[in-house]
DNA sequence: TGTACATCAGTGAACGCGCGTTCACTGATGTAC
DNA sequence: TGTACATCAGTGAACGCGCGTTCACTGATGTAC
């Protein structure tokens, strides 16, 4: 361990790169991050980033598992503050879930959008999507169980959630929405109309 | 007027290429339309297409508008055909919104989807998508006139619901959602969730 | 502690590729007289 | 109806560019003895 000013070896090449590669995704989205121009970004020349990720879309890929790691940690977290039953709970993590992809947007859509379907063959991301899919799935039965939402297939149910919060993120991101619009109050209003919808009508009114 | 079976000019060479062009995208996504594969794939050198569109953003642009103009229609004549009221009268716009995507995938991406920032700017397209739009508000607006839905501001229960077909074509294309799922079934039940939960409290129950 | 050597991170020149686009051209068509 | 000419659709060779990736290399580091 030692000052690494310039030093031959960079120290941490592999994480520099990761983080250097979200940056440049943020800043310019995905189509713009270059092995070339990650390399010198990071102060390195432009092989380099081929001593720890044997091509591009190796490299994109763990941007991308990080990028499903990140979005994990905040859920849970929300979601270990919210109340235990209670359609709060699902609520919060609706309106978490649309912050997150609000404030990561070239990231968030590099992990759904286009061009992961290549990726979506990899079993890794696979299982780290479809971890989270099946935590809401839980939250949903969870519900279900205490009479707090309708008892119909719960992951048809998640589906149908998870397609609200995921399009409105990507109407926004996609400039789709007028910027004039309050996102945040278009995601409260999108997860209660959802949570009265899924209610049971004995509950209701 | 006369056969061009090995003519100098085309005939319609701009049709040609919308069609064809519309057809890549299909097949290999917006990416595979080069304006080499395109112009040979008509059956025209490879510069052909430049007399009929300055550049490769303008084709797709066009390519992006004809996808408008037939949702629109689709939409146009599905409404015709609904109840004039009743909520079933949005029931069929969702649903017929989804299977559009999902019989357009790479065309639909294209008009929504990650390319679609830049064309965003161009106000021809801008005015499309927002027509469409407007229509939703409009259909909307008179369901509550009726009091069939709730009395909100009725933009934001567009946007809402917008926001949920959206987002299940969108998970649907970019395979985010298993293929054993029956989607029509799930694009029936988002609508009829999200109807319910835009009902008013007294026609519920 | 010192030396020899294996290991591996980082270098930089160079490659081949597909792409969008340009340019001067040629062939077909429509029209004025 | 015939001819001259303007117009414009389509040609094909060629350009420059940025990219991912390769390759033989060099410098730093860790370890066995």
């Amino acid at each position: 361990m030692a000052k690494h000013t310039k030093a031959y070896h960079h120290g941490d090449l592999r994480a520099a790169l990761l983080a250097e590669a979200a940056t440049m995704i943020t800043e310019g989205g995905a189509a713009s991050v270059t092995m070339r121009a990650l390399g010198e970004r990071v102060g390195v020349s432009r092989t380099a980033p081929y001593r720890h990720f044997t091509d591009k879309s190796a490299l994109l890929l763990a941007v991308a598992a990080a990028g499903f790691d990140r979005l994990n940690d905040r859920l849970q977290a929300v979601d270990a503050a919210a109340p235990r039953s209670g359609v709060e709970r699902i609520r919060r993590l609706g309106e978490e879930y649309v912050r997150f992809a609000l404030e990561n947007p070239a990231h968030y859509r590099l992990m759904y959008g286009a061009e992961a379907i290549a990726r979506a063959e990899q079993p890794e991301l696979r299982e780290s999507a479809n971890r989270l899919f099946e935590q809401l799935v839980e939250v949903i039965r969870a519900q279900q169980r205490s009479g707090r939402i309708k008892r119909q297939d719960p992951q048809t149910q998640a589906y149908v959630a998870w397609s609200a919060v995921h399009g409105l993120a990507m109407l926004v991101i996609e400039g789709q929405i007028k910027t004039t619009v309050d996102v945040e109050a278009l995601a409260r209003q999108a997860t209660a109309t959802l949570l009265d919808g899924m209610r049971p009508r004995k509950a209701r009114g």
